[in-house]
DNA sequence: CTAGGTTAGCGAACAGTTTCGCCATTTCAA
DNA sequence: TTGAAATGGCGAAACTGTTCGCTAACCTAG
């Protein structure tokens, strides 16, 4: 398989990720206990996908504790960001905006969140 | 990688659809000369992508003309939904909204592009 | 009709991802 | 202290996606 994008999350790894986020830094164990709930892997995988991600940046560890504390590097934010543009490239080649329509049109939204998205325009429109 | 959602394009085969979705339907050699341009790839390899997603569904092919014509199965707005869907579970857990005000907070836009943006909420507001 | 180019298909090579078995090391309770 | 359990690491197998060489079929100009 090729992943054309160098650094970009791969699917599993951003399984992993996404359990960082949730938990904070946590132990291999931890992390381990929430994915073989999710897809019923081993604890060995665990153990290797997050030292292959080690050795991709994507997350970091303490090694002084025991056990180990493994942390995401990148926020979710800005994993989220590089992600989306990664894929309006894809698909919309380069238009957000296609994208932002897209994705409200398909949803459903409450009047706070829509009134929440108002209020970023405002903000953006003048600064 | 494993891609645990069947069904969802690749990274070359939404190069494709890309490529698909601009030019309508194709013959092949007119998206090997795309593809070629992107990436310098074999017209061998195009072909064979094309089989491989004839036989997944994602695009179909009229036999009776010569040569044959390619067309894509889903629209760029469904698949572009789809991915969304699937991105939003994998990093926000669910949420659409997280998503927009994230692409909207990062992007460049012009005032008619979020006037866009403003007319879509109202719509959504009262239907 | 026929040589030369174009088109289609197959199978195998290759590369990156994911999985785990097995072993070494560490930790901790009895 | 020592044995059982937990932790960490390595390397190879299994998978999937991607690429292409080789060959067959098929047009088409001469």
């Amino acid at each position: 398989m090729t992943r054309p994008i160098p650094g970009q999350p791969t699917e599993v790894e951003l399984q992993i990720l996404r359990i960082l986020w949730e938990l904070g830094p946590s132990p291999v164990r931890e992390v381990h206990k929430r994915l073989e709930a999710e897809k019923g892997t081993n604890y060995s995988t665990t153990v290797k996908m997050l030292s292959v991600m080690l050795e991709k940046g994507l997350v970091k560890r303490d090694e002084e504790a025991s056990p180990h504390i493994y942390r995401a590097v990148a926020s979710r934010e800005k994993t989220s960001k590089r992600m989306l543009t990664d894929l309006v490239e894809k698909v919309y080649a380069g238009s957000t905006m296609s994208l932002v329509l897209q994705a409200l049109s398909s949803t459903k939204a409450t009047r706070e969140e829509l009134d929440e998205v108002r209020k970023l325009l405002d903000q953006l429109e003048r600064p």
